[in-house]
DNA sequence: AATATCACG
DNA sequence: ACGTACGTGATATTT
């Protein structure tokens, strides 16, 4: 193997993490946020790839024309800021300390320095990584030159690779011919003219067709399309002179040996003091080891993986698994991609990978499962990530065996926003990983496992891997924290309870939803007419920009208020406009209907399966308060308040001999809250079973019971919504449409009605200011790090989620443990009636006719009997043949 | 990839 | 004075 480089361009790694990471401060008041970020990358890259040597490139800050240019351009919008300006030296203090090879050379820019320095490595036999924010660089990419592009993912970065072939099947375009793609595109950030009127698409057409530039002008006659054409012709100068600029030079002058940037000490003292100085917490544990050996330490423990494709060899590593599961736990995956591809083991010390299938002729799916079945036999402890999607394959009764690591972490902090293999390796194990998209790109397991064997091996290896050891520190800090019971009692039995559902899918009427479909293209197309003859002119009216230009300014509608980008025209702006001109309303229709033709109609169908049922996913690790979300498609968005789009659920609907039962709780959050705060009058009120919003009203209003008018009862249920978002005068005023200070005036008298509620919610908050998070009655924690914020808008928002979070979170729980019982109780009793959907306070159950009162009965019972509140849980259960009867 | 809008609880 | 209701996901348009 060659030895390995990475070179770094400084600057725009370090502008990229700056941008990326929340603004952040040492005590002393240095920022330190780019620092921080541009050291994950370099860690990242050094751990991922252990190169041999590296150098980070910064360019100086005077020089050259095209750089005044550009300093210039950027001056127009917004020069570099004084946060970041200062992280620069401070950066460059850091890397010296840490005895990384350092160039920078006046007079150069940083693309060309980089550029000459990789060429020359190249030559000298290396290979090199070259990490950039710039794509500019592509130009540059070989099969040994390695552009890296970190990329600033929510929940942490990821690095997109290309040499030549990426570049290829990305652009099109060779890398040599990229540089004069983009001459011919330009390039405003760069100040490259570019031509005119030649965008990305049509550039990579004329490139690929004829190599060059050059080769596009001796052949100008054949360049498609006109427009194109005629520009080159016209700005033929230009075209030249941007390729000159569009270039990197590869030949600059520098005095530099690649020999001299090996990097030997760099968790050494020196550089010790300057990471606990900037606070950069998470990144001292890298000099743990740092007193025993100052050598390369990241050289860890390499976990060895074995593959084992041979019958006989399988057999006896079960042998040798179901031994140690007696005593210890194991950790597993299951590659799956329709069918298994193979199965990831790791106990003892022992990590290895069955492949069976196209990659194993001795190895079949049923030597796996065979051996699964003696494993889980023999076993009682058991810890993977992802179980539901491995669920199809694994044998029956392995409940209360296995630990999902995915969803203790996400108990742990569920603001996390992916909890895959990588993330839970580097939160509990201090171990970089590479991810799925790293490695895998968007290929499937199948090609990943042909295309790049050892590294998929790995990949998986790992799952297991980091399942076992990562697995007790995450159960401990469950304990620790209490919530474990909340994890083994709801969470991990709601893997199951989920899977069935989706396994189950729900049936549609897939001729009456074309039909549905159909009724709207009709209206649709009448409204489209009446927009355009109101507004004489066409235009799209699905553009908010466009549709802003045709109402506030051609047609001098007021109001052209709310703006940001343009002027707003949602909804609740135009519902005000609405009485006065008709075109409104015609707009507010036909967007209605375009909705749901396009998400519902159309969206929907494309879901229906061969067996004429959809097959939603269910997800428990989305949202930050606990509840359940829905995907591909989203079944918890079904429409309902508007007649039309209510109408669509008549296409939902159960199998021959079934029904409908849908079950929902009535005000559940109310009754939390009325639980939760103790509040004496509120729980009272639930107690005379009346109409909550009413009753409300009379107390707030000091109005009797028989006397509150609708217009009072309207206000007192926003003002019972309000609190439930977290109170806040402004958000109720424009809820009600009304001023802030008359809903300051509503939330006093609520308040004043309801003390306990009062002093409930303003303990949440103080609580989650001390804490630094809120729970909910079963334990469930909701970190809140804007209450510690100074900026008043983020700490407002911290406070109402404060106040929310409990009481959301709270009905999730309670919601949860019906569902898993309902379920269960349904298989229990080898009832055929089974559960569907959840849509956060509704069950949808399809219920075998015969089985209808049974069923009814048991989801009153186990819906009003999941949690034992100060007041009753109400549950309303309607019966229907299709969803729209049943609600 | 981000923004605007709108569907639900 | 600040400028917002809480929690999601899908689609179309624009950058």
């Amino acid at each position: 193997m060659s030895k390995k480089i990475v070179l770094i361009d400084g600057h725009s790694i370090l502008n990229r993490a700056f941008y990326a990471l929340p603004v952040l401060t040492n005590s002393e008041g240095l920022y330190t946020n780019g620092v921080l970020g541009f050291l994950n990358i370099l860690f990242k890259i050094l751990d991922e790839e252990k190169p041999d040597y590296l150098t980070i490139a910064f360019d100086v800050h005077q020089p050259t024309f095209r750089h005044e240019m550009y300093a210039e351009y950027k001056g127009t919008r917004k020069g570099m800021p004084e946060e970041l300006r200062e992280q620069v030296p401070l950066l460059k203090e850091v890397l010296q300390a840490m005895k990384i090879s350092i160039l920078e050379k006046g007079g150069y820019e940083a693309d060309d320095i980089l550029g000459t320095l990789a060429v020359k490595a190249e030559k000298e036999g290396y290979q090199v990584s070259l990490v950039s924010g710039d794509r500019d660089l592509l130009q540059l990419a070989t099969e040994a030159i390695r552009i890296r592009i970190p990329k600033t993912k929510k929940g942490g970065t990821e690095i997109e690779n290309y040499n030549t072939n990426d570049v290829v099947e990305t652009y099109g375009v060779t890398p040599i011919e990229f540089i004069d793609m983009k001459a011919l595109m330009g390039d405003t950030s760069d100040n490259i003219p570019g031509v005119p009127g030649i965008g990305e698409k049509t550039a990579s057409k004329i490139i690929s067709t004829f190599g060059s530039i050059e080769n596009a002008y001796e052949h100008i006659e054949e360049v498609m399309p006109n427009k194109a054409r005629e520009s080159m012709i016209n700005n033929r100068e230009q075209a030249y002179l941007s390729k000159v600029l569009a270039t990197i030079k590869t030949d600059c002058e520098l005095d530099y040996r690649v020999e001299e940037a090996d990097y030997q000490d760099i968790y050494n003292e020196e550089a010790y003091n300057y990471f606990k100085r900037l606070e950069l917490k998470s990144l001292l544990k890298r000099f743990d080891g740092m007193s025993l050996s100052n050598t390369k330490s990241s050289e860890k423990n390499e976990t060895k993986f074995e593959v084992i494709t041979e019958k006989k060899k399988a057999q006896e590593t079960f042998d040798e698994a179901v031994r140690t599961s007696l005593k210890a736990a194991v950790g597993f995956y299951l590659v799956t991609e329709g069918d298994v591809l193979g199965l990831a083991l790791s106990y003892g010390e022992n990590t290895c990978l069955f492949l069976c299938g196209e990659e194993s002729e001795d190895l079949a799916a049923q030597d796996i499962a065979a051996g699964l079945g003696r494993l889980f036999g023999a076993g009682s402890s058991f810890a993977t990530i992802h179980l539901k999607e491995q669920l199809p394959y694994l044998p029956e009764g392995t409940e209360e065996k296995i630990s999902d690591m995915a969803i203790g972490s996400y108990l742990l902090n569920p603001l996390q926003s992916s909890y895959e293999c990588d993330d839970i390796a580097r939160d509990y194990l201090k171990l970089t990983l590479p991810s799925q998209s790293e490695i895998l790109g968007k290929g499937s397991y199948k090609e990943f496992l042909k295309l790049k064997k050892e590294e998929s091996t790995a990949f998986f290896c790992n799952h297991a891997y980091t399942a076992l050891k990562a697995m007790p520190f995450i159960l401990e800090e469950l304990k620790l924290k209490g919530m474990d019971s909340l994890y083994k009692t709801i969470e991990m039995p709601l893997v199951y309870t989920l899977y069935d559902m989706e396994q189950r899918g729900i049936k549609v009427n897939r001729e009456e939803l074309k039909e549905y479909g159909d009724k709207l293209t009709v209206g649709i197309d009448r409204l489209e007419k009446e927009i355009y003859e109101l507004s004489g002119e066409e235009f799209n009216i699905n553009s908010p920009k466009q549709l802003g230009v045709i109402l506030f300014e051609k047609l001098q509608l007021p109001n052209g208020k709310k703006t940001k980008t343009g002027y707003s025209t949602s909804a609740d702006v135009l519902e005000k406009l609405q009485a006065e001109y008709p075109i409104v309303g015609k707009i507010l229709e036909y967007r209605q209907l375009t909705k749901l033709k396009s998400t519902y109609a159309d969206g929907l169908a494309v879901y229906i399966g061969t067996d004429g049922r959809i097959h939603g996913k269910f997800h428990q690790t989305i949202a930050a308060t606990g509840r359940i979300s829905s995907t591909e498609p989203n079944l918890q968005n079904i429409p309902i308040r508007m007649e039309l789009g209510r109408e669509i659920r008549k296409v939902f609907i159960p199998e021959e001999g079934y029904v409908f039962l849908d079950a929902d709780y009535s005000q559940i959050e109310l009754r939390v809250l009325a639980h939760m705060s103790g509040d004496e009058r509120l729980i009272e009120a639930y107690k005379q079973n009346e109409d909550i919003h009413r009753i409300t009203a009379s107390l707030v209003f000091h109005t009797p019971f028989e006397e509150v008018t609708s217009e009072q009862r309207r206000s007192a249920k926003a003002v019972n919504f309000g609190i439930v978002y977290g109170i806040s005068s402004f958000g109720l005023g424009q809820g009600l449409n009304i001023s802030k200070k008359e809903a300051e005036d509503y939330i006093n008298r609520y308040f004043d009605t309801y003390p306990g509620v009062k002093a409930f919610l303003d303990d949440l908050v103080s609580e989650g200011k001390k804490e630094g998070y809120v729970t909910t009655l079963y334990g469930r924690r909701r970190p809140i790090p804007e209450l510690a914020s100074s900026n008043f808008m983020t700490r407002s928002f911290g406070e109402r989620v404060a106040m929310n979070s409990p009481i959301q979170g709270t009905a999730a729980d309670i919601i949860k443990i019906a569902m898993i019982r309902v379920n269960e109780k349904l298989k229990a009793l080898k009832l055929r009636s089974r559960l569907l959907l959840q849509i956060h306070d509704e069950l949808l159950i399809e219920a075998s006719k015969d089985e209808i009162e049974e069923v009814r009965k048991l989801l009153q019972e186990e819906m009003q009997h999941a949690a034992d509140l100060l007041v009753a849980l109400e549950v309303d259960v309607n019966e229907g043949p299709n969803w729209y009867e049943a609600k």
